[in-house]
DNA sequence: ACATTTCTGAGGTACGTACCTCAAAGACTT
DNA sequence: AAGTCTTTGAGGTACGTACCTCAGAAATGT
């Protein structure tokens, strides 16, 4: 049977009161007696029952996910998996909020953030473009004692806060290298097409692609990127001007998560079937692009697994454990027809 | 506050020891008891604590992995995820054994599942060349009362146990997508690898792989399977008759998921930077492979997603809970040089 | 109306940990 | 040696559910 404190208690030669003390970090414990139950921990193999801990604790997680207010396809599947987590996570005693923030608005975001405290929430997972105003609004939540983690884009500078995501500049490097394999020994330019480029995912995701294509295909010219700004007409328009503009693209890569509007405008101006396409974030439009042929590859991470994670290296942190390292690598997943499920 | 089942039974006008039996499944309650409890649960919205179910029932759950016995650095990576796994599962009252069973032999496989029954085992994984007998064999062990579920490669037939594992077919599919698209408008014959074309997952690999190729690159021709039977020497063998005997190999695909001896093997033989090779499964060779470019690609199932996956089912089935269906769905990963992390 | 069976209620104990109080032992200071 | 401060022990209650027993109520059959 598993040992519990009161064999601890025996094993260290001290009272439970003590075992207590030392396991819940209480003062008023000699250093020399701290060690002699660690000892004894290690030599009979305690391990907190976390089912009694629990109950006895009778405490509850209640975490928010901070996500921008957008028609964004991606983010609405982000949600979903959330909604859909949420009865499995209630049986856990966590308690998932979700918010929505006014996109691209540092100053609200702040706001919001700074009405948050310990007392009303345990975890944030914050997703949100970076900004000075947001990150130290974030540095000041931590200080509250709030729990955060950044999903997806995460702010720059030194991180006391987890990241949740992929590594976009491989990201970028791996949509690069796809484009490269596909097209081949074709000569000719690739057009990049981004919602905004003030967003540090997409920044690195260019940089990335650059990498690649500049160092091993000397045949294709990476164009500039293209700022479709989230809006249909405009993405319209500018596919238009760059059809016009030059007269040998064989490539188009999308790099930001809203990939409809840009593709729709690419198939209805140009031959799909001769260029390569490449897109980011599995969503249903580009699951469909891919299946008739429109999308040649998609550069995904799983939603799922980044709300899991969010939740999981949340309570973790809460309750001041640990989490496995390799469970909370979000992949970059290539997607083609084939592997779709 | 959360609801207990002292709340539940004033709810339903009944007393706690009715809330419980209902609860618990035990007989001795009317029809209309039982609606009137289940309505009470979904008027206030009571969640069972399993904090507290657990502590009070002291259960734990003890489950095995039953893996064939080789030196396959697959399986190694298997059971390294089994093993570092192995700890956060105790904290969970979960109990993993690995346990070795002869590879390639159904007899000692089946003599195995024989001795095991429900007084020591709750849950078995396993993973086993598909044969009548270990079907029959898992069976019986079903009908003991033991939760088993198939790992990477399932037993034909119908079947009551789950699945956990890729779809092979499409893994093969995605194989000969990414061989054609690599290898363009070249004309030539394509190698195909595998340790043994009796195994379930080689053939539906094989398959799929065959599909893609045959409809969509007429300029390759996939070569017959070559077995190496596990045997590096022998790997090397018929890779040296297969580059005297075909002229124009520009491509190789190795379908089994030990892909060091005939990858060694290619590399030796032929000028591996001409060809398109793709491989299955990540593991030291085969990264290493990818990144000094002997290998264009892999098609691979997270090792840590397949053991975990299989412990919350198998934990879920025991406890009679469902699973979230997604989070079980074990993807078909494409890596390549950019995405491996 | 009776006996019989089925159903329900009341009350208890147990699980392992957290957290509390109060007393007492020990260490240290002057 | 007396006083103060620190450390330890003993004992308690609480968390929410599972599982047990036994008595009594309700429904059923004859």
């Amino acid at each position: 049977m598993r040992p519990t404190t009161k064999d601890l208690a025996k094993a260290a030669g001290v009272s439970l009161a003590t075992v207590d003390r030392v396991l819940n970090g209480r003062p008023g414990v000699r250093r020399a007696t701290i060690e002699a139950v660690n000892e004894a921990i290690e030599k009979i193999g305690f391990v907190r029952n976390i089912s009694a801990a629990n109950l006895a604790r009778n405490r509850i997680v209640r975490l928010a996910f901070l996500l921008p207010k957008s028609g964004d396809e991606f983010l609405a599947t982000m949600i979903r998996n959330i909604v859909e987590a949420r009865s499995a996570f209630e049986t856990e005693s966590i308690y998932v909020d979700v918010r929505d923030v006014l996109e691209n608005d540092p100053h609200q975001i702040t706001s919001v953030l700074s009405a948050l405290n310990s007392d009303s929430v345990d975890g944030v997972a914050i997703m949100a473009a970076e900004s000075p105003q947001v990150r130290d609004a974030t540095m000041r939540l931590v200080e509250r004692g709030v729990h955060v983690v950044e999903l997806i884009s995460g702010q720059p500078g030194a991180h006391p806060t987890a990241f949740v995501g992929i590594d976009n500049n491989r990201a970028g490097a791996t949509a690069g290298r796809l484009m490269g394999r596909f097209l081949g020994h074709r000569t000719g330019e690739v057009l990049v097409i981004s919602e905004t480029m003030n967003a540090r995912d997409s920044i690195e995701r260019r940089l990335g692609f650059d990498e690649v294509i500049t160092n091993d295909y000397p045949n294709l010219t990476a164009l500039p990127s293209m700022e479709t700004y989230g809006d249909p007409e405009r993405a319209r328009a500018i596919v238009e001007n760059a059809y016009r503009s030059f007269d040998n693209i064989i490539g188009c890569y999308i790099l930001s998560s809203e990939a409809r509007a840009p593709l729709e405008a690419v198939a209805a101006i140009s031959n799909v079937s001769d260029q390569v396409i490449i897109a980011h974030e599995r969503t249903r439009a580009t699951e469909a692009f891919l299946r008739d042929g429109t999308l040649d590859a998609v550069i995904a991470q799983d939603p799922g697994h980044l709300v899991r994670s969010a939740v999981r290296i949340l309570r973790a942190n809460c309750e001041g454990r640990k989490t496995i390292a390799s469970q909370e690598q979000i992949r970059t997943e290539i997607l083609i027809e084939e592997n779709l499920n």
